[in-house]
RNA sequence: GCCGGGAUGCCCGAGCGGCCAAAGGGAGCAGACUGUAAAUCUGCCGGCAUUUGCCUUCGGAGGUUCGAAUCCUUCUCCCGGCA
């Protein structure tokens, strides 16, 4: 019998480690960062950028493409690799985060949203979520969960939680396809128990890999360590442990040096569309008066389309004329940042250089804070 | 030359006797953004002091009034129309 997706370790440093997660429509190389292509598009940025930025992997809502096209529509288009054109894997968030951020309605038996598109009542459940993503055709499905706001209360993060795992349930059982593969949710909020408790118990339920989740919504990052150190000793070491929402440079390093493998984030993408620019030297605005005569890169290390030929005093101009390139060209530039980054983690464990690597990539940010060249 | 309309803070532009340091944009500055309802949102934006305060502003000069960006006179410059 074969598994549709596993993973495969290779070298670790401390808790850090690399591996190969094998899915239906290529290999991703972990630790790993999916740029997020919500309604099947990474804003801006086209398949053919995703591949030469060295994306493994790229996200996309169930929610959101339920509705728009509609998932008999996607299928009939080739699935989700046909339909956006990208033939590497795909992973699918399941609309547990809409639970989140447009508030329905959420009873037992799953979610009562209002369409963002249309105003149309639209119900999703577990085994809905599940048949979705099956449709869709993702690599990955990701069960529906249920995610709270930090800080709630000790009994709202509980019933959360509990949710979550009776759902983690009816999603296993919904599960059809066996040539893709569906991962469980831990949540738990930042209380230490629980999280332990959900890590546990969604381990036990037999997913073939472990989203945490909940996390990156308002708590501060050593809660946010303290939760993820309790969730990863309570998870299986042989399957690929997946910190949804987490983005940042810091936050990335913090969460690889725990053994998380891997991440999304919108962060990249929706800063570069706010004219801010991740940087190794601390992220700042392209927007500001002082690059109006730049003639330097934002980053001339980087070999990102933004960076190889055009000034800040350019993309200045872009942004604050409101030119549609600008939005792309930093979008490139962030994607780029994030995605080196991660391969320089992956590099760094290699050598068992891992701690020295984050601290040095921390430090260095902290130092200058403002992006000014060297 | 005559008739009419204008000149407002960095820019555009409301205001047309007190509630005006003066709406609203833009620009600028600062901040937020983390499984995307997000090319979005928030704050500051004359100077100083930085609880309620003071000073200097609404083309220039002079008046009326308890009080003017707002009314009157005049000057300068713009913009229409007629010669």
């Amino acid at each position: 019998m074969s598994r549709p997706v596993f993973w495969e370790q290779g070298a670790s440093d401390g808790a850090a480690r690399t591996g190969i997660l094998h899915a239906p429509h290529g290999s991703i190389r972990t630790p790993a960062f999916m740029p997020v292509g919500t309604r099947g598009t990474v804003r801006l940025v086209g398949a053919e950028d995703l591949e030469s930025l060295g994306a493994d992997i790229v996200l996309a809502n169930t929610y959101h493409l339920m509705l728009r096209p509609g998932e008999e529509v996607v299928s009939g288009l080739g699935e989700l690799h046909g339909f956006m054109g990208w033939g590497g894997p795909i992973l699918t968030d399941s609309g547990g985060f809409q639970v989140f951020s447009l508030a329905p309605q959420v009873d037992e038996e799953g979610v009562r949203f209002r369409s963002t598109y249309d105003g149309a009542e639209v119900r999703l459940t577990p085994e809905r979520a599940v048949n979705v993503q099956e449709s869709l055709g993702s690599d990955i499905a990701m069960m529906l969960d249920v995610l709270v706001g930090l800080p709630s209360p000790r009994d709202v993060v509980l019933a959360a939680m509990e949710r979550t795992l009776r759902w983690g349930q009816r999603a296993i059982a919904a599960k059809r396809r066996t040539d893709r593969a569906l991962f469980g949710i831990v949540q738990g909020g930042t209380d230490l128990e629980l999280r332990a408790l959900s890590a546990r118990r969604t381990a036990e339920l037999g997913f073939s890999g472990f989203g945490i989740g909940g996390l990156a919504v308002g708590e501060g990052p050593a809660e946010r360590n303290a939760a993820i150190d309790a969730v990863v000793a309570e998870l299986p070491p042989a399957a690929p442990r997946y910190v949804m929402g987490l983005g940042d440079t810091e936050g990335l390093l913090e969460a690889i040096a725990r053994g998380c493998d891997m991440f999304d984030c919108v962060i990249p993408t929706r800063l570069a569309r706010h004219g801010k620019v991740l940087h190794p030297d601390g992220d700042f605005s392209i927007k500001r008066a002082e690059w109006i005569a730049s003639t330097d890169p934002i980053d001339p290390e980087c070999p990102c389309p933004a960076c190889s030929r055009y000034t800040r005093g350019y993309l200045r101009h872009l942004f604050n004329t409101g030119e549609l390139l600008g939005h792309r060209l930093v979008s490139l530039h962030n994607l780029s940042y994030t995605l080196r980054l991660i391969a320089a983690a992956r590099g760094a464990i290699e050598e068992g250089d891992f701690p020295a690597f984050a601290d040095a990539t921390t430090s260095r940010r902290r130092a200058s804070g403002g992006g000014q060249p060297i």
